[in-house]
DNA sequence: ATTGCTTCCTGAGCGC
DNA sequence: TGCGCTCAGGAAGCAA
């Protein structure tokens, strides 16, 4: 669900919510949510929120990292009321000023992981670069795609190769570049992968600028839906602007939408 | 090394 | 109304 404007959009919110606030502790109301790689014990104030692919980073003042990924369902709600609990609360990080945020999440995938600082975290690690900066230019796609017979969407949703695109951004990106989405990657040309890299950077900072995209879980720290939803062009559409129909098929069991006509 | 299949889980929407 | 089926924005783990 959350692809990297959504996150990008909540890590915005908590910044003048929560930086600086004391955490006392992190409640686990659903097994399995919450994971201490080291001693469990005071995390100290939030130092700082940072995102890397689809991953929220929490640095706190006692050397620690927490890690939140919110996978299909997740959502980080800031709460005023201590006592207020959502319908399908997972865990609560609690702090001094008896504020919380509250993690919710239906389908249970999301996970929060404590980690030391300095410690080696193999799923950061093996992320690919950042679709907004520009290690991600049509160079490097080229190297990387070069031996990829995958098709180009199978490829643009692989987190080793670009960090942060899922389902939604990948079909709208393709929509935008003109491209199959069952081409394999290696047989994009130069030009192709040029479009792709603009086409994703303009994406998702239009995504960005209208806090993201809810289709249905979707929501801000404040419980708040995205508006991108309404500048879609492909994903979950019947028709496109040229009149034809839109193709829905199945890639690597997940749906993929296109229009024939339009993408080549 | 790369690919694609399965799995984790709950809820919404559909046809009958 | 209710049952059963399919589908859903992610990614790790596994086998081929």
């Amino acid at each position: 669900m959350p692809e990297l404007p959504e996150v990008q959009t909540i890590i915005n919110g908590l910044q003048n919510k929560v930086v600086n606030k004391n955490i006392t502790k992190i409640i686990e109301h659903r097994p399995g949510t919450v994971f201490w790689n080291k001693k469990e014990g005071n995390l100290g104030e939030i130092v700082s929120i940072s995102r890397r692919g689809k991953y929220i980073i929490i640095q706190t003042t006692n050397k620690c990292k927490i890690l939140i990924h919110l996978r299909m369902t997740g959502k980080l709600i800031f709460e005023t009321n201590l006592k207020k609990v959502s319908s399908h609360c997972r865990a609560e990080i609690i702090f001094e000023d008896e504020t919380k945020l509250l993690f919710d999440d239906v389908r249970t995938f999301g996970k929060i992981e404590i980690f030391s600082l300095d410690d080696y975290i193999p799923a950061l690690e093996k992320l690919g670069s950042e679709p907004l900066s520009k290690d991600f230019n049509y160079k490097y796609l080229n190297k990387k795609l070069i031996k990829r017979k995958a098709p180009i969407k199978n490829i643009l949703l692989d987190q080793k190769i670009v960090a942060g695109l899922g389902n939604i951004y990948v079909a709208e990106i393709l929509y935008h570049s003109k491209i199959d989405p069952r081409k394999p990657a290696n047989k994009l040309t130069i030009d192709q992968f040029k479009n792709v890299v603009i086409q994703v950077r303009s994406v998702l900072s239009d995504a960005l600028k209208y806090n993201g995209t809810t289709i249905s879980d979707y929501r801000n720290v404040d419980d708040k839906t995205g508006e991108f939803q309404q500048f879609l062009k492909v994903y979950g559409k019947k028709t496109c602007e040229c009149g034809s129909m839109i193709n829905k098929i199945k890639q690597a069991g997940r749906s993929t939408y296109f229009c024939p006509e339009c993408q080549r």
